[in-house]
DNA sequence: CGAAACCTTGATGTAAATCAAGCTGAGTGG
DNA sequence: CCACTCAGCTTGATTTACATCAAGGTTTCG
């Protein structure tokens, strides 16, 4: 279960035997969620904050008008809601879009690690530093990029955090949203998210069939969506 | 110079006086930057972070298309890289929109600081947080809002930040970005981001004149853009 | 078999980009 | 003082991107 948050710290920082045991520590109970259950609620005060252990869950914000919009996807080794040990309360939701195992971590154990854990204080730190710089690629992206570009730059980010944990076949992956919750993603109506994955399908970029994305031409797809992996920092460095 | 910062941190939690002089003993060093300036470069790897005293100045991304997206827009009492102490290498540039003065922190320092002040460091950390918040406040905004009420969102936002060091003036703030870069953070080329504008103007909801402007109905204003402060944690809670 | 969830397609209207031009005020040099 | 430039703002015309409306198709599942 946790290995996964292993992973995701070790592709950044060096992390002693003693570090993971308090880790192991602190996220010791475990809970499991439906595809469509919320995992926290907007406006909650959450007493623990949520490890996503294998499934995907998102961020995500209700308009007046009633429609949603999608503010960050996570993956297995993500924290969900690290933010609302210091914010305290949830100003979005979270939502999991596929069955979901997680492991809890108590406020108050965050606490004494702040006090007792410099380094382990400073990864999850950066952890949600991560979050906020992939943030930004989406404003870059809903901004100034075309639609087609927008798509293939949220595919390339998801394969490379995947590939993180292993959760990556080859070029092919497994993305449980359906097109109505990715054109939640990118700020789209259902019909031209369709119109966007057909055209990409037309040019050969991907395949995406039963969930199962499939990768035919990274070099193209990464040029069409200008990544640079750097925002990621996937590179082992002491911080 | 150093007051913004206090005042930043003292609506989220209360400071000490030992350290309030650990903050001013670690922000020593005073520089500053003339409009237009880049005060961190894409691509480098500062060895100080940097905290915004007085002035305005953006985060970006060039793409290579050439065109400009503003990520976040900072005010005085803001650290405007303080991300890079953790995450090394800067994925985005930060310009100054006006002149500024920074006082500038040794990431050794920073370090130290974590080491040595749990408390500081959760409210560093509490700071990048509430930048994340406002990062997917611009997502919401950009995804699922009208230009409109996008426009009006950044108007509430940035009139409770500057309100928060003690920048502004009744309903008025002084805010100096052109058109061409307010379309640099709304996503919108200049032609459209000047008729928004206007049709903001036609609904008697703010002045903009001078870099000056003047909210002529909050209420109003902030029912148009759904604006809910909670994001911006301006409360006074034990973090 | 019928229902439900999801995907696809076409037609139409609206929002926004782009192209092109002109305006205004501040500063600059002759 | 006037001619000139330049940055920033404004307006109109045209094209393109996207939302919305409407309908039908496919797959899965009880």
């Amino acid at each position: 279960m946790i290995e996964a948050l292993f992973q995701n710290l070790e592709h950044r920082d060096v992390l002693s035997g003693a570090e993971r045991a308090i880790l192991r520590e602190t996220l010791s109970k475990e809970r499991s969620f439906g595809k469509g259950d919320d995992i926290v609620a907007e406006g909650a005060r959450p007493t623990v904050s949520t490890l996503l252990c294998e499934g995907f869950a998102a961020r995500y914000k209700i308009t007046e008008g009633g429609s949603r919009q999608i503010t960050a996807l996570h993956v297995a080794g993500d924290f969900v809601d690290l933010h609302a040990f210091l914010m305290k309360t949830m100003d979005h939701g979270i939502v999991a879009l596929s069955p979901c195992r997680v492991l809890l971590a108590e406020h108050g154990d965050l606490k004494s690690l702040t006090e007792n854990s410099p380094h382990l204080t400073r990864l999850m730190w950066l952890d949600t530093l991560i979050h906020g710089a992939i943030h930004r690629s989406w404003i870059v992206a809903m901004g100034r990029r075309s639609k087609a570009s927008h798509l293939a730059h949220i595919m390339c980010e998801l394969y490379v955090r995947l590939q993180i944990t292993g959760r990556v076949d080859g070029l092919s992956f497994h993305l449980p949203l359906s097109q109505a919750e990715m054109a939640d993603v990118m700020g789209l109506s259902l019909v031209h998210m369709n119109r966007v994955i057909q055209a990409m399908r037309r040019e050969n970029l991907v395949t995406w069939i039963n969930q199962m994305i499939t990768i035919l031409d990274w070099d193209r797809l990464c040029s069409l969506a200008e990544f640079d992996r750097t925002y990621l920092n996937l590179w082992i460095e002491p911080r």
